[in-house]
DNA sequence: GCCGTTTTCGGCCCGACTGTTTTCAGTCG
């Protein structure tokens, strides 16, 4: 069994929510949600790291308790500690407190009064009426669980793109480690970097087609055997992630990475360009008539219609194939092209490493220059900076820079933006900084008449560069608040102000839509890790292939500039 | 449960908002 970071983050969730409802030490249970979240943003595997004989100890938040668990869970999947947590309720909290507005003390009430011990029960009992007799709870509530278990329903479970990562690495692993396996290809929406992916397409190319399928279902990870023949199969992971895998010859294998990629709409519409031409294109190739003339590559295939290749980001049918066919395809930007990271945080406020720390892990990433922009005082949780703390803040960077030759840190803060639009520390300190952020991080409920009234008036501050996560969505947690983004857009370019995509997987805002539509208004993007540890700087990659998603070009992205330009750029006109 | 030290245990993340109340507990960031 193959057990990847994402496992051991949620078995701490399931831990700390189980300890939470029972009322236990609320730093014990800190301690393991620090624990879930350094684990689950953690760039290296964890079961790796064991294998290798790294110490765990030294992960922030991991002393010798938490090491030996995660090495239970590596070795045996499971966690002996949280079964027996379970055993005593016979209740799954975490699923219960994944609903606004449910915390563990609701959660206790409703398990102490009604006997609630999953969504089901929650469900039937919000329906009979029972939920509002609970102390606490009212009609609001009521009608509240309601429509986020029916939102829920309607979604189709998908994995954040990230998550997907860490189980396609270690089965492609194990599929090229077979016999006779030339090439392996995660296909589908993985090979595309949507933000969500929700099966694995997985291609081989191989001699011995059954023996490998039979391999295939014989991975450990496989939970259920949907269907197995010579050149597919069709399995369920531990994790209930369908995989489908398909064998396929070599003369074949671009047009089965093709057909297999999608989407769907972009192979609809290359299909019907081939049909123009008399041509026929599958799986199998591009025929004429009976006659195979292309499939050996995605190369070839694109080619027999006469157009060149077009990068798997792009190919959902929006305008990719007029572009190729008008020789307009984008040059999109790639993790090369980026020469520094504008957004992130310190031990100063809610980081974990730092400035100095942070300063030597960009340097070995290749990159020229960082911003450490702390939160302001809005922002309690995190310890937000006044004006004073900040100042000296600055100091301190002045200092980290005198001392290092590699690289140049910017004096940044992500200030927060105040309800009427204000920003949340005084003119005369925002305007010693290099890089001023503005982010909304509370009321994110306004009409979207107000929310966008507000962003603008922080984003027409004289001191304000940046404009973080611009819509507030969490994936699959917290919907984008109400904001007319093309109005926002239009102020980005009157004021100069840079829109974020910020590449924190669980945020990726601006998503493709928007990117694209930043680009086509003109309006410079940054793209931006938001990193709480030196771990958290890989994320770069997520925004990266956002940002492909949104076609954007080098030219398009800020943060692909030398230091210089950036601080031309950087000045307000 | 972690961390940092004072090497043995005390400190660790706080203020605003919401829905329920009728003065506040619980949730959220």
């Amino acid at each position: 069994m193959h057990v990847v970071n994402a496992d051991i983050e949620a078995v701490f969730t399931k831990v700390a929510d189980l300890l939470d409802v029972a009322g236990a030490n609320p730093f014990r249970i800190r301690a393991y949600r620090n624990a879930a979240l350094t684990i689950g943003r953690l760039s290296r595997d964890v079961a790796d790291m064991i294998s290798r004989n790294e110490h765990l100890t030294e992960l922030p938040g991991i002393g010798s308790d938490l090491a030996g668990k995660i090495r239970e869970i590596v070795e045996t999947g499971r966690l002996g500690f949280l079964d027996r947590l379970e055993k005593q309720s016979h209740a799954s909290f975490s699923e219960l407190m994944e609903i606004p507005g449910l915390g563990p003390r609701k959660v206790k009430a409703l398990y102490d009064a009604l006997d609630i011990r999953n969504l089901d029960d929650l469900e039937k009992a919000a329906e009979r009426g029972d939920i509002e007799h609970v102390a606490g709870f009212g009609r609001k509530s009521r009608d509240n669980i309601l429509k986020e278990i029916g939102r829920r329903k309607e979604r189709r479970k998908r994995i954040p793109w990230p998550v997907a990562m860490q189980l396609v690495r270690p089965l492609v692993s194990y599929l090229e480690a077979f016999d006779g396996v030339r090439r392996v290809a995660v296909a589908g929406s993985f090979r595309r970097c949507r933000e969500t992916v929700g099966d694995l397409d997985v291609v081989v190319n191989c001699r011995r087609g059954p023996d490998t399928i039979r391999y295939f279902t014989g991975y450990e990870d496989v939970a259920d055997v949907l269907s197995s023949g010579t050149t597919r199969s069709s399995v369920v992971l531990r994790s209930d992630i369908q995989v489908d895998l398909r064998v396929v010859p070599s003369v074949s294998w671009g047009a089965a990475l093709l057909y297999f990629t999608g989407s769907r709409e972009h192979n609809i519409a290359v299909r019907k360009i081939a049909m123009d031409r008399g041509l026929k294109i599958n799986e199998y190739g591009v025929f004429r008539d009976q006659k195979r003339i292309a499939g050996k590559s995605e190369s070839e295939v694109y080619s027999a219609i006469d157009l060149p290749f077009i990068p798997p980001e792009i190919r959902e049918n929006r305008g990719e194939l007029e572009a190729a066919k008008n020789h307009a395809l984008p040059d999109l930007v790639g993790l090369d092209d980026i020469r520094g990271d504008l957004h992130m945080h310190t031990r100063k406020t809610d980081g974990r490493n730092s400035i100095r720390e942070m300063a030597e892990a960009a340097v070995s990433r290749g990159y020229e220059y960082i911003a450490v922009t702390e939160h302001s005082r809005h922002v309690a949780i995190a310890h937000g900076l006044d004006a004073a703390a900040l100042a000296r803040h600055i100091e301190e960077i002045d200092r980290v820079n005198g001392a290092m030759q590699d690289i140049t840190v910017l004096k940044g803060v992500e200030v927060d933006i105040l309800e009427d639009g204000s920003l949340d520390l005084p003119d005369e300190i925002l305007g010693e900084l290099d890089v001023v952020i503005c982010a909304v991080h509370y009321q994110f409920g306004l009409s979207s008449r107000k929310q966008t009234r507000r962003i603008i008036r922080a984003m027409e501050h004289p001191c304000t560069n940046i404009l973080a996560h611009p819509t507030g969505r969490l994936i699959s947690r917290r919907e984008p608040c109400e904001v007319d983004m093309a109005e926002i857009m239009k102020s980005a370019v009157d004021c100069a102000c840079i829109l974020e995509i910020n590449a924190a997987p669980e945020r990726l805002d601006l998503d493709d839509r928007h990117c694209r539509a930043a680009r086509q208004a003109g309006v410079k993007v940054v793209i931006s890790s938001d990193a709480h540890s030196v771990d958290g700087l890989d994320s770069m990659a997520y925004g990266v292939n956002q940002a492909r998603r949104g076609w954007l070009e080098k030219g398009d992205v800020a943060n692909t500039l030398a230091l210089p330009s950036l601080f031309r750029l950087l000045e307000k006109p």
